[in-house]
RNA sequence: GGGAGAGUUCCCGAGUGGCCAAAGGGGGCAGACUGUAAAUCUGUUGUCACUGACUUCGGUGGUUCGAAUCCACCCUCUCCCA
């Protein structure tokens, strides 16, 4: 099987310019493609992770990828899939979110000579001149065009202003100038920058008579058309001190039956016979193939021994065994004599005591597997077993309390 | 530049002087059911010192015993004309 063949068969690849010519540039490693990211975060999460996957098998397949940090572009703000108006982030923010995604993505991707490249096309856009730029390029872009995409479309109902309506020419331009300094001859995207990737194609074909390809990946969507990896508190994130190895592999272990085969296609690098034997699973087994997910997920992100501690403490406290070793733990010195509301806001588990109270009183909390529905409840000596006390909120957040 | 509108709680959206911590829906959380899934049903959803008090309806002032609601100015957005 090829490449090529791979991605399609698990399901990542959404639309490309030419798939003929496509896929031999990949089959042959003979593209040099980028990715663009933009910094809106100080953290990479899960829609990126995909991206830096298929960047990964691409390398693995002698492609040469160039991951793109958009310091530039992220002063502008994309519109493609919003239907408000991005807030302006300062210099500095975009700065520092830059320089967390650069720590977080040599964990996966191999940089250094000859291999995988990181640009910031903050290098470039910054300088540029407007009236050349207008010149230069603006010329190459028929407005009746950018309207008529897409992502423009959504935003005429409810407004679009000027300086995001640029976004596809900075985009552009990126691609324009990767693939005169880099070389650069594929352009990798999520499904929703598709117009902003033509923008560039176009662009090089006009200014300089070649050919360059895109490609878009498939968004990662649950079955309810849903982004996955978006939860209700926000996005699930790389960086372990936003969203720690534990509440990561739950989020997978978690997923929805019809989701786990896609998420285990497209995000694992399980050889993919393996996975189809999987299809033939049904009901509670899938929660197997759950646990494998969640797993190998954890393992990409975290390493191996995060993985493996997820794993086993998920196992005590669902399967039973008490193993509370690797729980969410929180430190409370004098928690013995402190209301029971205290000690959840403290723990992180309510946001306010008013919610922590509703919560006790709706019988949503249990210490130590008892049940408490007195808002009043103080935790008293004995109910610390070897210094510390379990927590359960609602069915499946467990959380451990010590007092050192 | 001229004219007409809009801004309400996590989101959408009602509310045009006291009965408003603010209808309804979505989302979230919890309970029941279950497989750590989905669907369904029930409860709940500003904060705190929780039978009471405090803060919230774009911002700042004002009118009034009392303002999400009336007035003035400002900010942001939408639509029509140029």
């Amino acid at each position: 099987m090829t490449v090529y063949e791979e991605l399609v068969a698990r399901g990542l690849i959404a639309q490309v310019t030419d798939e003929a010519q496509v896929s031999e540039l990949i089959n042959t490693g003979k593209a040099t493609f980028y990715i663009g990211f933009d910094p809106t975060a100080d953290s990479l999460h899960v829609g990126h992770f995909m991206a830096l996957c298929l960047m990964k098998r691409l390398q693995m397949a002698g492609n040469k990828p160039i991951a793109l940090i958009g310091g530039g572009t992220a002063m502008i703000g994309d519109p493609s899939g919003r239907t408000d108006m991005r807030s302006m982030m300062t210099k500095e923010t975009i700065q520092h979110n830059c320089d967390c995604f650069k720590k977080q993505m040599e964990r996966f991707i191999e940089f250094g000579e000859g291999k995988a490249e990181m640009v910031n096309n903050a290098d470039w856009l910054l300088d540029l001149n407007y009236v050349e730029v207008l010149r230069e390029v603006g010329a190459c872009f028929s407005v009746n065009n950018m309207l008529r995409a897409e992502c423009y479309k959504q935003r005429m109902e409810k407004g679009l202003s000027f300086l995001e309506f640029n976004y596809m020419i900075m985009q552009s331009y990126d691609f324009y100038r990767l693939f005169q300094t880099h070389g650069c001859n594929l352009q990798f995207g999520g499904n929703d920058q598709w117009s902003n990737m033509l923008g560039g194609t176009e662009l090089i074909r006009r200014k300089l008579g070649e050919d360059a390809h895109a490609m878009t990946i498939t968004l990662l969507l649950n079955s309810e058309g849903k982004k996955m990896g978006k939860t209700a508190s926000g996005a699930v994130w790389l960086d372990p001190n936003k969203t720690s190895p534990y509440d990561f592999y739950q989020y997978w272990r978690n997923v929805g039956d019809q989701d786990v085969l896609k998420c285990l296609r497209m995000l694992t690098f399980l050889p993919i016979e393996q996975i189809d034997e999987m299809d033939a699973w049904e009901g509670s087994q899938l929660n197997t193939a759950k646990e494998i997910l969640a797993y190998e997920l954890t393992a990409l992100v975290h390493g191996k021994e995060e993985a493996e501690k997820a794993q086993q403490a998920a196992r005590a406290l669902f399967v039973g065994g008490g193993d509370t070793a690797n729980m969410p733990t929180t430190v409370i010195a004098d928690a013995v004599g402190m209301g029971l509301l205290d000690v959840l806001v403290t723990a992180g588990l309510c946001p306010s005591k008013s919610e922590a109270r509703r919560l006790v009183q709706q019988g949503g909390v249990a210490v130590n597997d008892e049940k408490i529905t007195d808002p009043a409840a103080v935790i008293t000596p004995d109910q610390f077993k070897d210094g510390e006390l379990i927590i359960k909120k609602g069915k499946k957040v467990y959380h451990k309390v010590t007092m050192e």
